[in-house]
RNA sequence: GGUGGGAUGCCCGAGUGGCUAAAGGGGACGGGCUGUAAACCCGUUGGCUAGCGCCUACGUUGGUUCGAAUCCAACUCCCACCA
């Protein structure tokens, strides 16, 4: 992996780079479609080739809990199996530590979990987790980390973080041991909403050495503004020639506000699941397909999207499959969600590179908030 | 023509004397969703009122009863089977 930051904006932390990984090359920031089970919900591998996705996730819980990670080696890897050339990363299965804590006991060793699907027992440790990854075949893996709960009190906060921290020093080791091609491993700082260990985690990740480093535990019911700390202490500790990556965001004004902090990968559910569920972005704000209004307005979801959906087709029909259930209403939904947040990123690309992300940012959100800017 | 069954809120449908402005669906209306156990979840859905509450409602009309969607009678319409 080659990571060359290319521009940075007068005005702020954001910076635009390039980032060459055995796939492909990813044009920093980059939003990464939130692929789980190696498919991005409702869409092929060809229709995220049109859209200009040039890197999505996967996760390996999912993957080694169906269809396994024997079926995926033998497919050739995950990119082999779905058909997608370009990069992949995989989250390690960390984050579902605590989406499914209740299927969890997690102990220094590791975390003991029954599978969601059937009740089945297993163990992931870091090391098992570098190997999964490895199986699995992104080119960007990363390590077991423990996603802390929102709100953590220092102390819960602080011993979460260091079993972080030391699963981090075991998935080094393992992936140094067993290195294949050129997979990178990144580091995830946690810490919570402390300044202190957000601070003492990163610097100590760096400490180990990581191609890249994450930033998690964010998003997981914190409000913007502390996200916004959580993530600027996290950022202001690594490395300026490494890849940050801000897992779980965003939303549109958090990914913005992620991109001003210096982060250059985001990844997030909120496109995909939102766009199944009716809720649509657009540059005046987000539009619900399913309110009664929509239903005979026969003109564009938003008339400066580029996206295919909004070339073709009115409000009024999205309107019209969503409340019959169409299958079709998901697949277009997601697809204008998608474009929309490729969209967003190439344009603060483009900003960061003109010197004028933050006028950039502000005129985005005066639209995208209303003129009120709430 | 005969026998039996049935008519409940926008729709379907439960409810056989008081705890019923009436279960449960659906639809409609609105909201939520941030490293995906999510094509999911939550709220509202007779009228008036800030609220206590009042009014109108279970085919129609009348009756029994302290009290009826629930019991009785007649009527109207629907369905099934038999001729």
């Amino acid at each position: 992996m080659r990571f060359c930051v290319e521009a940075r904006d007068p005005g702020c932390a954001a910076r635009s780079g390039r980032l060459t990984l055995p796939h492909g090359t990813v044009e920093t920031p980059v939003f990464m479609p939130v692929g789980t089970q190696a498919t991005v919900k409702a869409l092929s591998s060809e229709d995220l080739e049109l859209l200009g996705a040039e890197i999505i996730l996967a996760n390996a819980y999912h993957l080694y809990l169906r269809p396994g990670v024997e079926t995926l080696r033998a497919a050739g890897g995950v990119h082999r199996f779905m058909q997608w050339d370009r990069p992949v990363l995989t989250d390690s299965g960390g984050f579902q530590v605590f989406s499914l804590a209740e299927l969890n006991k997690v102990t220094d060793e590791g975390v003991a979990f029954q599978s969601h699907l059937d009740g089945s027992r297993h163990f992931f440790s870091p090391e098992s987790a570098m190997d999964i990854q490895r199986g699995i075949g992104a080119d960007i893996i990363m390590c077991l980390d423990e996603c802390t709960e929102y709100p953590a009190p220092f102390d819960r906060a602080a011993a979460s973080m260091r079993r972080t921290l030391a699963w981090a020093r075991r998935c080094k080791t393992r992936w140094e041991e067993t290195r294949s091609g050129s997979q990178a491993l990144f580091g995830i700082v946690q810490g919570s909403t402390h300044e202190a260990l957000r601070r003492e985690c990163a610097e100590s990740l760096v400490e180990i050495g990581f191609p890249g480093y994450a930033i998690g535990g964010v998003s997981v019911g914190e409000g913007k503004a502390e996200m916004a700390a959580a993530v600027a202490w996290s950022a202001a500790v690594l490395p300026e020639d490494r890849p940050r990556y801000l897992m779980g965001v965003g939303a549109p004004d958090d990914f913005l506000t992620g991109i001003e902090l210096g982060v250059d990968m985001f990844d997030c559910v909120m496109p995909t699941r939102n766009a199944r569920n009716g809720t649509l972005f657009t540059r005046a704000g987000r539009v619900n397909i399913k309110n009664a209004r929509h239903a005979r307005d026969f003109g564009p979801l938003d008339p400066e999207c580029p996206c295919p959906v909004c070339a073709r087709y009115s409000r009024a029909y999205l309107s019209h499959l969503f409340r019959a259930g169409e299958i079709l209403a998901l697949r277009l939904n997601t697809l204008h969600n998608i474009c929309f947040m490729l969209q967003l990123a190439s344009r603060a690309c483009a900003a960061i590179r003109q010197g004028r992300f933050r006028e950039f940012k502000d005129a985005f959100l005066q639209s995208y908030r209303g003129e009120d800017g709430v």
